[in-house]
DNA sequence: AATGAATGAGGTTTCATTCAT
DNA sequence: TATGAATGAAACCTCATTCAT
C-alpha cells in the first residue's frame, strides 16, 4: 500500500502487489471474481501465476488486497467531500449523488465486490471494516453536523446514513443492469433524489 | 411452474423442476452460484446429477429458472400490495417496506441472483424482464395513480420508482452484510426511512 | 430379415428391426458411431429409446444388424454382377468398378462399418463372416472360372480377388476424402484402372 | 517435432509432446480414438492427466499431433524409396509394396487415423493436406519421370497414383482384418500384384 | 410390447496452487 | 525472487442402459 517506507524490498513487494491489484481489479470487474482466473491476472500483471502467490496468500487474497486499496481511495474522497462543510446541505447531497454515480461508472470493482459479499464471509468481514464502517461513520459524523446547525431535522444520524448508503447502492444497482432511466436521464433522476429526499413526497396542503 | 394444467407427465416434470429448483435455490444463496455443485443440488433435490440435466440445459438454466419462480412469486405479491389502493400513502409506504424486509430475510435467493448478475448477461437480461420491469412498471403506476388522486408530489413516477428499488436493495444489501443497525433496529430504521420520504430532510424554518 | 416368414408377432418384431436399422444406417454413415446417440436413433426411427433393446441387445447390436443387411445386400448385388458369365471380362471388370463405385456413393454406411473395423473385434468378424468372405469367394470364384475360359492369366484367383478388393477399398476412401479427381473425373479414373488391370503398365517393346 | 532447435523450454516442451504422442499413438491404435480415454493417456504417457492440456488443446488435438506426426515420418520414407530413381519400375514398385507392408504392420497408427476419418473434418483436413496430398504427388512425379523414361505407359499420373494409393489402403485393410492370405502369403501376393500391375491380367494371345 | 424418466459411471476439461529450477 | 510446468481434484455434462408403469 504505502511504498515509500520501509527497507528497498519491501517497497519493491508493494510496488508488485500493486501491479499485480491494478491488473487484477478490472478483470474481476468485467468477467467477475469466479470467470477471472490466475492465469488471466498473471498475464495482465506481466507476471508468472507463480509470482502471484509469492505477494498473494491465493486468489481470494488478491481480491481482499483490492478491497483495502479500493476502500482506502473510496474513503478518501468521502473526506474530500465532507469538508465542503460550509456548503448548503442539498448542494452538499447533490455533490454526494454525483460523486457515486462517478464512482460506479468509473469503478466498477466496486461491483465486483459486492458480488462477492454474497457467498464470501471473509470478503464481507474485510468490506465492512474497512469500507462501509468507515464511509458510514463519516456520513453520520456529517449528518449530525448538519443537524447541530440546524440544517436537516433530526433523524437518527445512523438510520439516515443508511438511507444515503441505500441510493448510493441504487445506483451501481442500475448501473450495472444498464438501465436507460438512471444512465441517460441522470441529471434528472439525481435532481429528483435529492428534491425528494429534502422537500419530502408528501403533497403540499 | 404451473403443475396443476397439462398432461400427467408434464406435471410430473413441473414438479420434478420444481423439486429441483427447490433444492437448488437454498445452495445458491448459501454458497453462491459458482460454489454450488450440481452435485450438491442434486443430493439436496434427491435425484441423481444425471437427471438434473433431463429437466435443465445446465447449470446455469436452474439459476434461470429460478429467477423465473422468484420473479412471478415477487411480482403477484407487489400485486396484493398494490390492490391497498384506497389506504393513505405513507401507510402503503410503511407496507412497502415491511414487504421487501420480509423477502430480504426469507428469501436469500434474490442476493444469490443479484451477485451473479455482475457477470452473467444472461442472468441480468432475464433478471430484468422478468423481475425487475414487471415490478417498476407496477410501482410507476401505482405512485402515478397517488400523484392523481393528489396524494403526493408530483415527481416522474419512472424515478420514484427508481428510488424506491434503491431502498429496497438497500435493504437487501444490510441484511446481507448482518447489519446491526437495519437488522435490529429495524422498527426504528423503516418508520425513519418512511418518514424521511414523506416530510424530507430539510428542516422546517 | 425375412418379414415374410414366422409368426405374426414374429414378423412384427422383424420390421420393427428394420425401422431401426433404416433409421440407424444413416446416422452412423453421416456423424460415426461414436458420435451418434441411442436418442438420435430412437428419434429417427419413431421409437422409444427404450424399444431399442427390445429388439437390439445395445447400441452395438444394431451396427451388427446394419452390417448383416448391408451384406446380405451387396452379396446379392455381386451375384448378379456374376451372372453376366457370358461377357468380355474387360467389360465385367469396368461393370464391377461402376458397382462398386455407385456403393459407395449411395451406401456410406459401409464407410461407418470399416470405421468401426479398427477398435471392436465383434464388428471385424461379423463383417468378415457376412460380407467380406461371401464376395471375396464369389470373385474368386468367378475369376477362376474366367482363368479356365482361357480369358485372363492364370494367377491365383485368391490374390486376385484381393487386388480387386482393394481397389474397391480405395473407391471408398477416396470418396470418404471427397477426392476431386476420383470423382469428378471418375470415368476416365475407372477406365484407366480397367485399362492397367487388363494391360498393365510396362511399356510396349 | 524438431527438438533440436529453439531455447531449451522450447526443446522441452517439443519432447513432452512428443512423450504424449508417443504413448496415445498405440492407445488410438489399440482401442481406437473414441474408446481410448484421456487418462489411458496420461497413464501411458506417464504425465497427469492435467498436464496433457499444457501441450494440447484438447484430446482430438492430440490425434491431429500424431497424424502430423506420422506424416512427416511416412512422406521422408517415401522420399527415399523415391531416390532409387536408376532402379527399373517393377523393383521399385515391388519395394513400395513392401515398404507399404512393413509401414501397415509396424504403425497401426495410420488404421486409427483412417477410422477417424469417416467422422471427423478436422482429422480428414489434417490428413489430407499433410499425409495424402504430399504422398500423392511425390507419387505422381516419380510416376511421371518413369513415363518420360518410356518405362511405363503413358497414363496420367494422377490416375496411378490413386490406383497405387488404392492397393496400399487395401494393404492396411486386410492387416486390421487379419486376412490370413495377406499376411501369411505376404510374398506371394505381392508378386502377384505388381506382376497384375505390369504386365496385366489379359491373357496372352 | 412400449415407454421415457432415472440413473450413475465415466468422460473431458479447467484451474488454483505448488515446487523444482 | 521469479518462473511456469506439473499437478490432481473436482467440475460439468453425456449417454447407454434399466425398469417401473
Amino acid at each position: 500500500m504505502d511504498n515509500r517506507s520501509g527497507s528497498r524490498s519491501e517497497r519493491r513487494a508493494s510496488m508488485m502487489r500493486q501491479q499485480i491489484i491494478q491488473a487484477a481489479a478490472p478483470l474481476f470487474a468485467q468477467k467477475g471474481f469466479h470467470k477471472t482466473t490466475t492465469k488471466d491476472i498473471a498475464l495482465a500483471a506481466d507476471v508468472s501465476e507463480g509470482s502471484l502467490y509469492n505477494y498473494f496468500k491465493n486468489k481470494e487474497d488478491i481480491l481482499l488486497g483490492i478491497i483495502e486499496d479500493v476502500a482506502q481511495e473510496e474513503v478518501e474522497k468521502m473526506r474530500l467531500v465532507e469538508s465542503l462543510s460550509e456548503a448548503p446541505s442539498d448542494y452538499l447531497f447533490s455533490r454526494f449523488m454525483h460523486q457515486q454515480e462517478k464512482v460506479a461508472r468509473l469503478n466498477p470493482m466496486i461491483l465486483a465486490i459486492i458480488s462477492e459479499l454474497v457467498s464470501n464471509p471473509n470478503v464481507r468481514r474485510r468490506y465492512k471494516s474497512l469500507f462501509l464502517s468507515p464511509i458510514m461513520e463519516l456520513l453520520a459524523d456529517h449528518l449530525q453536523a448538519r443537524i447541530d446547525l440546524g440544517q436537516i431535522q433530526n433523524y437518527p444520524p445512523k438510520y439516515l446514513s443508511r438511507i444515503l448508503i441505500s441510493l448510493t447502492v441504487g445506483i451501481y444497482f442500475f448501473q450495472m443492469l444498464e438501465d436507460d432511466i438512471v444512465i441517460k436521464e441522470w441529471e434528472e433522476f439525481s435532481r429528483t433524489t435529492v428534491d425528494v429526499l429534502f422537500e419530502g413526497l408528501k403533497a403540499e396542503p
